[in-house]
DNA sequence: AGCTCGACCTGCACGC
DNA sequence: TGCGTGCAGGTCGAGC
């Protein structure tokens, strides 16, 4: 897409979370796609005139890019849901958005669940962005620090899990990647994050944490992500960090650490499925 | 103000 | 076979 011209945008329904922006297929015909960035989960394409295309996957979105030597990138090998025979260009039941480039190459928003999110703005208005003002800090960005943790959650009267899935904190890590790290920083994601701050400045809890967010995130990164059921790499390449759970998905497997060996829990918090181990996370 | 939880949506795995 | 339940990578916004 960067650097490319959007020949032609097709919305095959009126929204995916939100209602489209008015107009938006037609805003972006012709209009070449300057430069592809990205806040938090957020994917942001400058387009040519001064306007973003803000672009969110929720949990089932993805791309795939239809080469015009027929060569089709995107697409994992097993899919979550069955995809109609013949039908990979575009037309299939969760194909929403097309984007048809100049030169050939067509590139398929495809979100089962729809939760996922498109937004057209002009840039001036994207520092007061509803989505994008309230985002915290990036993980692996030099502005996350054992101090601005500290801070952050001093007054933070919720469990370390919620804490360190609240983007208004640090913005970008989920469900997986929070188990892991609170696995790997030995702390229990029942604890209340408020109880490993000080006052006086961050712990070693707190600098363990920043350290094992970092290292997750990078290993994940460089596994090529992680492939529970569908998801894939922009080329369609599977990740493998799956591989690397030490505890998530991993209820009732024996915890690595050397000499615990106890099972893998799983409880809910705020909703979502949390995977520890009880005794070498205090 | 801060926190928890329901809602959004589809598909799949499981047990009866 | 079919139905009901629970689960899934996210996050907004209602309600406490």
């Amino acid at each position: 897409m960067a650097g490319c011209v959007l020949e032609d945008v097709t919305l095959r329904r009126k929204n995916l979370r939100f209602p489209f922006p008015k107009n938006m297929a037609q805003r972006l015909r012709g209009k070449r796609v300057e430069a592809l960035t990205r806040r938090a989960k957020y994917i942001l394409a400058r387009i040519e005139g001064g306007e973003i295309l803000l672009m969110h996957l929720g949990m089932s979105g993805r791309f795939t890019i239809h080469q015009p030597n027929g060569e089709v990138q995107g697409r994992p090998g097993e899919f979550h849901y069955q995809m109609p025979e013949g039908s990979p260009t575009g037309d299939g039941p969760h194909d929403h958005v097309i984007f048809q480039m100049a030169g050939g190459t067509r590139i398929v928003y495809t979100d089962h669940r729809r939760f996922g999110i498109m937004d057209l703005f002009a840039e001036e208005e994207a520092e007061n962005h509803k989505l994008l003002s309230t985002l915290g800090v990036e993980p692996m960005g030099n502005a996350l620090t054992a101090d601005y943790l500290n801070e952050a959650f001093r007054r933070k009267h919720s469990p370390l899990k919620a804490a360190l899935l609240d983007q208004k904190i640090i913005a970008g890590l989920g469900n997986i990647y929070v188990c892991e790290a609170l696995f790997r920083a030995g702390l229990s994601p029942k604890r209340l994050a408020h109880t490993i701050t000080s006052e006086a400045g961050p712990t070693a809890r707190i600098e363990r944490l920043v350290r094992t967010v970092r290292d997750v995130i990078s290993e994940a990164i460089e596994a090529g992500g992680s492939t529970l059921r569908d998801y894939a790499q922009a080329d369609g390449e599977l990740g493998y960090f799956q591989h690397s759970f030490q505890v998530y998905d991993q209820e009732g497997a024996a915890c690595c650490v050397p000499g615990c060996g106890r099972p893998i829990k799983r409880i809910v918090q705020s909703g979502r499925s949390t995977f520890y181990c009880t005794s070498c996370q205090k």
